[in-house]
DNA sequence: CAGCTATATCGATGAATGTCAATCTATGTG
DNA sequence: CACATAGATTGACATTCATCGATATAGCTG
């Protein structure tokens, strides 16, 4: 945790901009560094093929193992990659038994395009 | 130039996957790293506040000049982050006389929108 | 409890990235 | 032409990041 209040929005933060001559509320650096985040998220590719994977299964859900082999990747790095998208709000994980699954948190591509017309 | 051609589409890259037990047609490595490539140009911060000045502005443009006060930056700073967002497609790049004039690349905001839809 | 399996965490390493100061290019002006 | 100004490019530096191998944790099974 520690991250999460974007997607799952709670107040708009305004900044109080100072020595600006002539302009509107610009997006404040608070805001900025918060949004960037999540675009941070999806800017690996790793982390898009995983999501597109987690996206294509019809159960909603991946277990880390069916993540692992599609990619040509080591199974921490997958861990990390996966613990990345946790934090940006964008993937829910569930542990169940021995195996953790993954699913993209329902309504957050819808977010992350709002997040950017409301830039 | 050299990267854009993903937020203007052309085709669709199919990529074939080798030695996959059992999946759909997962996100393709290539299409995965271009598509990442937006992404990354709107995963710095001050990236964002660039984008925000210029959707901001009435005229639908800014010259380099507005963009380097409001942050807290360099010329040459704001100058790079600037290149990388036409790179990346997003923003448009218009010299007149001494000024250079940015203007956000018109529906760009909705194919990146699709861009996360279609993942 | 001992051992196995699935996943997470840690530490190290090389590559990519953001920033700046200095310099270059191009346009406009005396 | 000499000079000023807007903006881009270059080179250096510090930070962040993706990846891996090794190890730790947690649940299952004998």
């Amino acid at each position: 945790m520690g991250v999460m209040n974007l997607l799952h929005p709670a107040a708009p933060a305004v900044d109080a901009s100072c020595c600006v001559p002539s302009d509107k509320p610009v997006l404040g650096s608070e805001e900025a560094q918060q949004k960037a985040l999540v675009f941070k998220a999806l800017a690996d590719p790793n982390r898009l093929r995983l999501l597109s994977i987690v996206k294509a299964e019809a159960s909603g859900e991946s277990c880390v193992c069916d993540l692992t082999e599609p990619l040509d990747l080591g199974q921490p790095t997958v861990s990390h990659h996966l613990k990345i998208l946790v934090e940006a709000g964008i993937l829910h994980r569930e542990k169940r038994g021995t195996w953790a699954y993954y699913s993209l948190v329902p309504g957050v591509m819808d977010d992350i395009a709002g997040i950017l017309s409301a830039l």
